[in-house]
DNA sequence: AAGTGGTCTAGACCACACG
DNA sequence: GTGTGGTCTAGACCACTTC
């Protein structure tokens, strides 16, 4: 056994609601009964039930109990954030990648500021437009430092690059900031999408972080407006 | 002293970066010596440190420490989730409310299966637009059910219903989901809102929990294009 | 080998809900 | 009062980084 006992309960808490043996509206067994089922000490279970509760499944309640929550109404996954590219993967609608540009640039200012990176660094330049259904609706433009991606080859661009640098590079991606606007299509967005009269476009900016807290990749990702749809469901913080 | 300890560890630490005397990229003095420092045990060190890393202000590295990042670059604040409409108020941008219609409706289909009332229910159906710097840009239409809030006013409205819910009526809020997309503008975003030739609209529906997991509350802001802007910061979870 | 953060334990006391 | 979840403690062992 090589797994965290906390995520093994976390795991198996999750598979029974998932499975209906532990109901919607119900509660939980109470902390108490966990540590016996489980063999284990309270903290232990704590830590499985907070993972519950933040990513949305549970609802705990001082003094009363665990409340499970009504996972099917959710129509996105219920944890963390959902694009339409994803949501269509799942969907399993046909889908496909076309690589449009790949070259190692120089920064400019923008990507200087934003990579921190200097004129001595190389910047990977990747843009990449998703045909879903026939229709090209996303233009991805992606910026890595080559210092963390040495190469980088269309046949990689054309999977997935995100898998390429967990599995491959073994860099290990620890948090990320988004910022979403609308902004009005360029020429770009023109030339490689499907605009269909569009001339708007939903802008997804995706500022990367490693586990070292090193900012190592910026992301642009361009929707047609008809198609775009971002899901987040969040806790409130405490305070 | 009320206040939890490893909030006050957590606030005191926050405060050390925010002035600069715990140095952004720099490390973190080690748990066992902030175990020493505020005369505590380890595991209230790492709740405190646990937040600091879920709110985005330090990054832990095992086997090495933690590292404060930069929280300066961010342009805006790092925790949760800011709207355009929240960063006007910091900015101190002059703003006002106008509250178009503040009605007790029989819930539509739609609203019975979002809020999970029947036709017995009443429902709070409240529109405002929100005007800031002399444009009417925001159009905000919430929904709440009349078992959780008796009574409503135009003076609370035109100042902060959520306010009003938190701070008067004691329901805590605990979670939210919410769904962002582009829709057609309708003839009541043209009715109360400043489109500027704008024909769509940046939807975003936000389902609002309770404490006791029931849901309470519909809202639906719809942003004029031009003026929308959603940041998250996101952390990876665990898997 | 020494130091770091990650997990786990077996207790303790508290605040809250409910009958 | 009893049971619940929330906080806190003082230890232990592990995996990882650095020397």
């Amino acid at each position: 056994m090589r797994e965290n006992k906390y995520l093994t309960i976390y795991n198996d808490l999750l598979l029974k609601i998932r499975q209906g043996i532990l109901k919607a509206n119900e509660k939980l067994p109470s902390e108490n009964e966990l540590v016996q089922q489980y063999q284990t000490s309270r903290e232990t279970i704590r830590k499985a039930l907070n993972l519950l509760s933040e990513h949305g499944y549970i609802q705990k309640i001082k003094g009363k109990g665990s409340i499970v929550l009504d996972v099917s109404k959710y129509d996105f996954p219920v944890s963390g954030l959902v694009s339409f590219k994803e949501l269509a993967q799942k969907m399993k609608k046909p889908s496909k990648t076309i690589v449009c540009e790949l070259d190692l640039v120089k920064p400019d200012e923008y990507l200087k500021k934003h990579l921190h990176v200097t004129n001595k660094d190389e910047v990977w330049k990747v843009i990449r437009a998703r045909e879903i259904e026939g229709e090209k609706i996303i233009l991805d433009k992606d910026f890595f430092n080559k210092k963390f991606v040495p190469s980088l080859t269309r046949e990689i661009c054309e999977d997935s690059i995100y898998e390429y640098i967990e599995n491959e590079l073994k860099l290990k991606i620890s948090f990320a900031k988004k910022e979403i606007f609308v902004d009005k299509a360029t020429d770009e967005d023109d030339q490689y999408l499907d605009l269909e009269g569009y001339n708007h476009i939903v802008v997804v900016k995706n500022f990367v972080y490693l586990d070292d807290a090193s900012l190592f990749q910026y992301t642009e990702s361009r929707h047609r407006l008809d198609k775009f749809r971002f899901v987040d469901f969040a806790r409130r913080s405490h305070q």
